[in-house]
DNA sequence: TGATTTGCAACAATTGATGTTGCGTGATAG
DNA sequence: CTATCACGCAACATCAATTGTTGCAAATCA
């Protein structure tokens, strides 16, 4: 497999979700992230059930926020999408009976935990408001340039 | 593809390596790392190019340590093995249109890459020896339980 | 009633490490 | 000199998890 992308769809699909009036459908959503509406119903799932998101059917239905971006951290987006793992690399196997094995892995183990704990910590730090705020400066700073024009979407 | 084991299978057989006398045939690794020998001269094969170990064909042939063990660092293998990738989350574009997608991406990219900085760092300050003196703490720690017997392999 | 939209199950596609087979090459023993 | 051993390498199969896709049921609203 490439990358597991589902943090950073859900990271970039909310702040859409934020700047729009009225309920953004999965099928918006999907175009939005080039892929399909099943995949963007079965990965917002997760953001529903913890509370996040709200989801209504029907005419008019689709996906709104259930708090303002300032009060969603990224951690909480990653726990939500079911805490996929972190790291691609690892051991052969995790509980060996070779005493060799056994120090490799404790070694590789702590300086992994170590890492995650950092990369957890990071995460709980930023709000999507502040990556909303990122935004906004980059729309401001185009704008400024000419390069793009008001109002057209993002 | 679940979790990518070379450089802990790597780790593993440099060490059993160091305490053998006489080469290491990619069968016996292979033995050890319960796989192919094709598979052991395949991730090998870095670290022979890189200079930590040496191969030789024929009667008697096999691998053997190109340096001592405290002059091996795991960062050193981990480039050996060809630096592979350590998360498997990240971007589902890594250089995008949408001004919300590049704000996503800078802020994960920044928070990860403190997190493999730091990940660096600690393989760079781990050497093989270290962890061959982990190993001989656990082998004394069970002989002296009474577990294992003196001079059964481990 | 019909159009819209989510919910969900089932299955295919993709990707990269890993597993496997086969053959060539070099080295050593006898 | 021949047989055996062991690495080198190419080619292909296997596997696992996200992603992609299809189909259908259920709910909502005009």
């Amino acid at each position: 497999m490439q990358l597991d992308a589902r943090l950073s769809r859900m990271l970039h699909i909310l702040i859409h979700m934020d700047r729009l009036d009225g309920p953004m459908t999965s099928e918006l959503a999907a175009q939005m992230l080039r892929t399909n509406p099943v995949v963007v119903r079965r990965t917002m799932a997760g953001l529903r059930d913890a509370g996040y998101v709200r989801s209504e059917k029907g005419h008019g239905g689709g996906w709104t926020l259930a708090r303002p971006l300032d009060a969603i951290r990224i951690l909480d987006i990653y726990r939500a999408v079911g805490e996929p793992r972190i790291f691609s690399i690892g051991p052969a196997d995790p509980d060996p009976q070779c005493l060799v094995e056994q120090a490799v892995n404790a070694s590789m183990a702590a300086a992994m935990q170590e890492a995650e704990a950092m990369l957890i910590a990071r995460l709980g730090q930023v709000t999507l408001a502040q990556i909303a705020a990122d935004f906004d400066q980059r729309y401001a700073a185009l704008l400024a340039t000419g390069a793009i024009e008001p109002l057209t979407g993002h």
